[in-house]
DNA sequence: CTCCAGGGGCGTA
DNA sequence: TACGCCCATGGA
């Protein structure tokens, strides 16, 4: 068990604030797994227990919160007088943008396209139960998230039966890409985000929405700024004079995440 | 029944 | 560039 101070997180803010879809809310505490582990969180106010060691917490879980960014610095950027957004932090103070893996963001956001959040984690769960490795963590047993390589070999009939509908030839397509390192992820993560992103758009299946997902939640390039349904509604209702896009520079993702999870459940 | 869900590909004007 | 339609699926 290992604990920090922070004030500026909310693990059920996080939880539910539509960029992870494998965190669960458990009776007393949030899992998740990720990079092959698995942790519980417990929060009470401002101290958070991790359970996990102090080493892996250094190791994973500490970059993984993204807990060396100082997130008032976003929120600093925003004048008093853009009152929507002023209202969407308020509401969403706590969230950060999660490092998760670049591989798992590209198949599950993939899956996200025309599709609902609570389908959206079934249909991972399913592939992971199904393709990924069973693992245990005091006495929980948990499955990673399956490889490239595991992936591309599975049939199209069998992807279809996770659920996933049309999206089944865009995912064994890019399991194949990256398989094959027609696509190097290595690579793509020394990118900027204008050339990931680009690359990213060549895969079947990937336009620029999801694009910007991969490229703020699995390469945490601060500056994506995914529009999807509810920035589309946000971009047009909050701001009909045009979006601040200049002078948000910088922390455009995280504040696009503020306003989704704003229109997401206040409305 | 239609509409929608963290869209994208493709054909047409 | 902009629009319409299709893609699979199930809940509202």
């Amino acid at each position: 068990m290992y604990e920090i101070i922070e004030p500026n997180f909310d693990i059920h803010k996080i939880c539910y604030s539509g960029q992870c879809f494998r965190m669960r809310e458990k009776e007393d505490c949030y899992a998740v797994v990720a990079y092959g582990k698995y942790v519980e969180i417990r929060q009470q106010q401002d101290q958070i227990q991790f359970s996990c060691t102090k080493e892996e917490f250094d190791t994973i879980w500490y970059d993984y919160f993204d807990l060396s960014k100082d997130y008032d610095t976003f929120i600093h950027l925003v004048p008093d007088t853009d009152e929507y957004m002023q209202s969407a932090i308020r509401f969403g103070y706590g969230i950060r943008i999660l490092k998760q893996d670049v591989w798992e963001m590209i198949i599950s956001f993939i899956i996200s396209q025309a599709n609902n959040i609570p389908r959206i984690r079934t249909s991972i769960q399913t592939i992971c139960e199904r393709y990924g490795e069973k693992k245990e963590t005091n006495g929980i047993s948990y499955h990673t998230f399956p490889s490239p390589e595991v992936l591309s070999n599975v049939s199209d009939l069998e992807l279809r039966s996770c659920n996933v509908g049309f999206r089944s030839k865009y995912i064994l397509r890019a399991a194949q890409i990256i398989a094959s390192s027609e696509v190097s992820l290595s690579n793509l993560k020394k990118m900027s985000y204008e050339d990931a992103k680009e690359t990213l758009m060549t895969f079947p299946g990937i336009g620029k929405k999801v694009a910007d997902c991969v490229c703020l939640y699995g390469l945490h390039h601060y500056d994506a700024f995914p529009i999807d349904t509810h920035i589309k509604k946000v971009l047009e209702e909050g701001y009909p004079h045009g979006f601040p896009f200049e002078a948000y520079k910088g922390a455009l993702g995280p504040l696009q995440q503020y306003a989704f999870y704003y229109d997401l459940y206040y409305k």
